[in-house]
DNA sequence: ACCTGAACACCGTTCAAGT
DNA sequence: ACCTGAACACCGTTCAAGT
């Protein structure tokens, strides 16, 4: 509109590429409309750009996707210490979970990404020195660090398979779909399935989901530490 | 070799294509080279046959995928009642990582086909069931139903993230520059993850990893049973 | 009923070339 | 240093046609 067609070296067209204005596109696109549509061809459309211009930034599309992971784990807030290890593992736990909560569709590329990021690395440690304290030996302290990962990413997963790219609508339909299913089943032989239909569909309180997902698992260690008496 | 050029209706090449023929195919080819090998073309070519063929038998990819799912779902032995909840519970997903442990590619795909599939229905049940028997609410009874299927998942997926198509050496290689990653790490900054390097890459005993899973989702819930005393 | 053939709109990626 | 253009070998899928 302006009569400056030359303006500043940038105008709001086109930001500069570089490897976090493409990540950030990148989370951006995967959270409105899923990992899916996170193509190297999309992105490119997406930002004004030829396909082949990201390949500056990122060597492979797996590279790119790897940054999406790093991008999360940025965000993680990591806690200070306690003293407490039931305390001090809880809060990592929950930490992970507030960080991966906005993006669903990254989980999976979280986990591959902890030992690689300053954060996932900080989170492992209290981890494992928790569960050590805890009086668990290695092996045993090393899977149920994993557990940890891997029930932060089951929580913000939740049962919500897909709901990338879907409208309120759909989702209500989609929702109504599944109830009707379970309620069509013969209550003879799924007595609690059927009761359970309304539980199983809908998630009345998320915090309350993600609060229980947490209790469990530090439950769980309590009951297997060693050291818990 | 033989005269017989008009032998039975089919000779040994092509087994006639079904739904059962193509996903066992299917499963059998992300067993050995992964999920991302199950592409339409790579299992026509496969099967002896055009890509467009198995469009017969399943109309989009989607579907072929949860053909896949079911056919782990099939393989699902579901227990016997005891009157234990806890005995029950145990055995129903001690059941599911049995099923799922030959097939860690289609871990994914079974969850989405928990509810479709008898076997899954059944499993589902008696973990709805027992919960209740424990004295959850519907609400967090069906949370910790699906934390148990979760939990069945980051078992049989394991912390091997992706060593499909992969031959030994590689996978020993993968192991030796992922110890030396984490032990090179400042030990002042990250003594627990330096002291648990091999404990982290290495799984020792992989039906003791299993164990300790099953072990902790069990102490959790009962942790948290309002009927546990 | 079951399968083929040609075509379409997508992928990730290489390689040589532009500025 | 950063990006374009053309090309390659792949995808899933539609649609009309063969037997």
């Amino acid at each position: 509109m302006s009569a400056k067609t030359k303006a500043a070296t940038r105008p709001v067209a086109r930001p500069a590429l570089s490897r976090e204005v493409v990540a950030d596109r990148a989370v951006e696109l995967a959270d409105i409309e899923g990992l899916e549509a996170v193509t190297v061809r999309r992105l490119a459309t997406e930002l004004g750009v030829t396909p082949m211009a990201l390949y500056w930034h990122f060597r492979t599309k797996e590279e790119l996707l790897a940054g999406l992971g790093d991008r999360v784990l940025d965000s993680v807030r990591v806690p200070e210490a306690t003293g407490d290890w039931a305390a001090d593992l809880r809060t990592a736990l929950v930490a992970l979970i507030a960080a991966m909560r906005p993006h669903p569709q990254l989980a999976d590329l979280v986990a591959e990404r902890m030992l690689q990021h300053p954060h996932g690395r900080d989170l492992t440690e209290i981890a494992l020195g928790t569960l050590a304290d805890a009086g668990f030996a290695p092996a045993p302290a090393s899977y149920l660090a994993m557990l940890a990962l891997r029930t932060a990413i089951a929580l913000v997963t939740g049962d919500q398979v897909d709901d990338s790219g879907m409208t309120a609508e759909e989702r209500e339909e989609q929702q109504r779909r599944k109830t009707a299913m379970i309620r069509s089943l013969p209550p003879k032989q799924y007595p609690a399935l059927v009761a359970h239909a309304d539980a199983m569909t809908y998630c009345s309180d998320v915090d309350m989901f993600f609060e229980l997902g947490v209790d469990h698992y530090i439950a769980g260690v309590k009951g297997m530490a060693p050291l818990s008496r």
